[in-house]
DNA sequence: GATGGCCTAATTAGGACTTCCGGTGT
DNA sequence: CACACCGGAAGTCCTAATTAGGCCAT
């Protein structure tokens, strides 16, 4: 019998990268109509232009249940959390973020560490990673029925300062992890800075703004209607043991990542609408009474319509999202500090060039596209691929052009000289500094 | 019938939370 | 008083690893 999990994740398995990719047209794959969700779209900017054209394609599905789901914000978050498979972006985009590759030496410093060392040591072959769990004797880990060999430890949750083998770890899994979401949230022009935002991305150190409305979306996420910022922070402290997360202390609803990937993309205070203090008439809770409040998230599409209802912006020729970073915002703010970014000179080009970013998973699903071009037939997967392809031929010239002009840009850039992505890059590390520096 | 290879369902261990709780601090 | 925060303990859910057993070919 097929599992889901083999149709989904045969295309979406990463042992190609993204430099094979196009050379590898004939690999095969499963295509199981895999649409990029609008949030994809509205981190290139692909929406508010494209999403009139087919906002039907891309159109979320509203939930059954009456208040919460008014929430033009759930809507919105449901790009995030309702995605068939949430993890064809995200675990393929961490797993290549933050496995390093084998051979790599990891040294990350973490303030808080209980059991760094030992994963540092060698987190999945080494036994002593979970001292934090109680070993049976070998001899009751034998089954009584059946009698087992020992088995081999499953691979953890990729944590920033282990080191996984990155086969190990994605074998078609799907779990998208609580730090995972938080950063997913964190690349998330709908919810960041609005409901949680960065302090200070040079050092991790991020704050939830709106804790219940992003405890709300991590329970959404993860089906649990019931989840309050109570048990998410449980899970949030399970982090410290493990030395993902570390708590900035005397600052309420402030955490740090430990580390972060190269390729985070930083969404600063200018780059979003204004923010969201966590008070309950804000709570999504309330999104009913909030529903034209322009506090709320829009979604994708609603974002379309945010944008239009707008002073019309000057958008650019290539009709790519009018770059967030130049909206005017009415408070001042000290220079040269709040819209920090910290991307690598490769792909922070293409952001200050406001080209749309397409992931290695979009291009993969378009690589995948176009290997069954006989789906044609299938108008919606057509579609997609039509509409993927056109952006990244935008991005490939925009590339190309950013190319010409800034020559001195890092050559270590692996990926095909026509697909310039935000996701290409060799995964690395970035240790980051503790928070009580 | 014996053997080996392949496949699949069942079983199991373990990771990652989730839930609950009592407590402290602001 | 509300809320954030802490950490222990037990439970749930899900997935990967493992195994038994069925089927088929030789």
């Amino acid at each position: 019998m097929l599992q889901q999990s083999e149709l989904i994740f045969d295309f979406a398995s990463d042992h190609v990268n993204m430099s094979q990719l196009v050379g590898y047209l004939d690999y095969p794959a499963v295509i199981v109509e895999q649409v990029p969700h609008p949030h994809l779209l509205s981190y290139t900017g692909l929406a508010c232009e494209q999403s009139q054209h087919h906002q039907q394609l891309f159109k979320v599905e509203q939930y059954e249940s009456g208040e919460e789901e008014t929430m033009e914000t759930l809507v919105a978050a449901d790009s995030l959390l309702n995605m068939d498979c949430p993890d064809t972006l995200s675990l393929e985009h961490y797993s290549q973020t933050f496995l390093p590759s084998l051979g790599d030496v990891i040294t990350t410093p973490v303030t808080q560490v209980t059991v760094s060392a030992e994963g540092i040591v060698g987190a999945v072959d080494q036994p002593q990673w979970h001292s934090l769990h109680t070993k049976k004797p070998a001899g009751q880990l034998q089954s009584k029925k059946r009698g087992r060999k020992p088995r081999h430890r499953r691979a953890e949750s990729p944590t920033p300062d282990i080191i996984v083998k990155k086969d190990k770890y994605n074998k078609g899994g799907n779990t998208l992890y609580l730090w995972q979401f938080l950063m997913e949230l964190l690349q998330d022009r709908q919810v960041c800075p609005r409901y949680i935002k960065w302090i200070n991305p040079h050092t991790g150190i991020f704050k939830l703004v709106n804790s219940k409305a992003v405890a709300r979306l991590w329970g959404k996420h993860k089906n649990k209607p019931d989840m309050n910022y109570e048990t998410m922070g449980r899970a949030l402290r399970y982090y410290y043991q493990r030395g993902i997360l570390n708590k900035v202390e005397g600052q309420r609803l402030v955490y740090q990542f430990t580390s972060l990937p190269k390729d985070m993309i930083y969404i600063t205070d200018g780059d979003g609408t204004k923010e969201e203090e966590d008070d309950d008439h804000n709570d999504i809770d309330e999104g009913v009474s909030d529903d034209s409040d322009d506090s709320t998230i829009p979604s994708s599409d609603q974002s379309v319509e945010e944008e239009n209802s707008h002073p019309p912006q000057k958008k650019t020729s290539s009709s790519v999202r009018a770059p967030a970073t130049q909206r005017t915002r009415p408070s001042p703010r000290p220079s040269g500090q709040r819209d920090a970014v910290l991307r690598p000179a490769s792909t922070s080009l293409i952001q200050e060039q406001h080209l749309p970013i397409v992931s290695a998973e979009m291009l993969r699903t378009l690589q995948n596209l176009q290997k069954v071009q006989s789906l044609q037939g299938h108008a919606s997967v057509f579609k997609t691929a039509q509409l993927l392809g056109s952006l990244c031929e935008q991005q490939a010239a925009a590339a190309v052009a950013v190319d010409s002009e800034g020559a001195q840009e890092t050559p270590d850039d692996n990926s095909h000289p026509g697909l310039k992505t935000s996701k290409v890059e060799t995964p690395q590390l970035v240790p980051l500094a503790s928070s009580d520096q």
